[in-house]
DNA sequence: TTGAAAGCGATACCAT
DNA sequence: ATGGTATCGCTTTCAA
């Protein structure tokens, strides 16, 4: 009988397989599996190999995790991607690390979604874990969705620690805290400090505030936010009135909102780091390119294949690993723009 | 009986719900779906609810989609994330535009499987449409992969059209051309071209090399092509021996090659673009900030909406949408640097 | 060494 | 208006 037009032919499975080798399914399933506790003669192995080859059949990965009562996916939430070398290095290294570790790594977008609609999108998923970068904040009632649908281990890796979750808190008031010790070390005492004002990063920039406020006190040193946009015009306003704020030196955020602001500053005359010191963060390459070259506040992340074995220690023993706060560490990296 | 220690209570499923509201899965399943063809009574409606609600029901995606036969997956295939604010937008974009659409956007880590690995563990999924972003290629062979394991469209986005795909070919041949105009057009005649020495790059830079070619070649104007690493030394070491080439202007591949050998010629103490007139490409926001102010050629991608309807009616209609060639355009941006 | 068959979770047809 | 049940593709006991 002739296909009805338009109609795709349909996917080869197993019984196919089976079919033409002139087998059984489960024999097809030994052969394809490798399966140890079964022993198949070389002839039947290399007919079923041949025609799944001919057939071209790829198992289909629902049918698989449905019958395992669990599938192998990590599920790596991205809402923003922040930029920088330094993250996709580390993005890159860990989804190669899960995959020697045989976990399929599923990135789900999630821009757009609140925290419940996206903690149950990716509960459907049934993911064995989930990482969360940071970008997205989990709350409690969030891990716990995630944790009832199957999920063994819920990462974080942000600024704040989540009930129920497994966290490595990125401490990103240290951040704050370095960049104020080395302004303050310099001498400055009136130091401003660059708020984003795009949404969603708030979880990073409100504690590396914190971090300069808390060092800056002790010190006897004024501290003053400066709301900005990652934009040329807000940078030049800012810039414009920055001689009646009497400030001496700045820690922009990071080194992308300091290229921008030191970038204002210089076209409006005046000198850095001579009137002001200007402080970035996250070490990005373009801050060596600038003159002058920006100092900046370096973040240590711990490497992908630190964090891949983390999870599968937690994906193995759940209960062994419990919110573990991993502090990560920052550095001050003094070039010539304080 | 309790749990023994250690198992994880089991997660709940739509027979729960039915067991907890007193009705059958079927009823169930009407409810969550708000199937038209059925009509439940009111309150056996509330009382499934209530029992999904209380027990934290989530459907299972696996189960559902072996049920259907298909699934609503869009695989993105992620091996280099290529940075700037422009494919990130038009990433998003995409990914909102799908989701509207009630497909889920799955990205896949792909970084250093082979092609036919990639295509496999891809295909596994069942994808119901792939977009190709460029990075990686695919064959006619890994295409036909996909197609047998039910997906419906297959779409490439690069600079090569690929058999068997739906193709929305990049004509990267077209920002050589623009760069290639503008600095002949500026009295240049002797161009160098760089190309990144990092891998996977090839499929942007060489039609980008080709296209700088072709116009120098009808303007009598020489060519040179400069393999540079993006990194510091590598820019140095280039600029080193700039002098030697005889060049008088550089089409840098992309904003960002373009800073960095910018930045070593002006340390090597040429002057831009009175020496050398420097383009780049891909229009960074960096590019503005630098003095001089960086030239460079902005290449208009298509806007994630038009891309997820292209994906949607080849993914309705299968047989209608063919090697469709969508050119993209590209302009010069002349600034500073030329 | 191989095969028959149960069952994972959700859906939709067919009864009632 | 609701329930029973076959079915999707695959793995894995249990039997032969």
């Amino acid at each position: 009988m002739p296909q009805s037009p338009n109609t795709p032919p349909p996917v080869p499975t197993s019984a196919d397989v089976a079919r033409r080798a002139g087998v059984s399914r489960a024999t097809v399933s030994y052969v394809l599996n490798n399966a140890e506790a079964v022993r198949i003669s070389e002839p039947t192995r290399r007919r079923v190999r041949e025609a799944a080859e001919e057939l071209g059949y790829v198992p289909h990965a629902a049918a698989r995790s449905l019958r395992a009562g669990r599938t192998r996916i990590v599920l790596l939430p991205t809402s923003h991607v922040p930029a920088g070398p330094l993250y996709s290095t580390f993005l890159n290294e860990l989804q190669w690390a899960l995959r020697r570790l045989d976990y399929t790594v599923v990135q789900y977008g999630s821009l757009g979604l609140t925290g419940d609609e996206a903690a149950r999108a990716w509960a459907e998923l049934r993911p064995v874990a989930v990482i969360s970068l940071g970008e997205t904040s989990l709350s409690a009632h969030n891990v716990a969705t995630l944790k009832r649908a199957g999920a063994r281990a819920v990462i974080t890796m942000g600024p704040l620690a989540v009930p129920g979750a497994h966290a490595m808190v990125m401490d990103q008031a240290e951040v704050g805290v370095r960049a104020a010790e080395h302004l303050v070390g310099r001498g400055r005492r009136r130091i401003g400090v660059v708020v984003p004002e795009e949404a969603g990063l708030e979880l990073f920039s409100a504690p590396r505030l914190a971090g300069v406020r808390a060092v800056a006190g002790a010190a006897g040193a004024e501290v003053t936010a400066l709301p900005m946009a990652y934009a040329e015009e807000s940078a030049a306003a800012l810039a414009g009135r920055w001689r009646g704020l009497g400030l001496d030196a700045v820690f922009a955020y990071n080194d992308e909102y300091a290229m921008l602001l030191m970038r204002a500053l210089l076209d409006a005359g005046l000198s850095v780091p001579g009137d002001v010191a200007v402080m970035g963060a996250d070490d990005l390459l373009i801050g060596r390119l600038l003159r002058p070259r920006l100092s900046t506040v370096r973040l240590e992340l711990p490497t992908g294949e630190h964090l891949a074995s983390l999870v599968d220690q937690a994906v193995r023993e759940p209960s062994e690993v419990v919110e573990r706060h991993d502090l990560m560490a920052a550095a001050a990296l003094p070039r010539e723009s304080t």
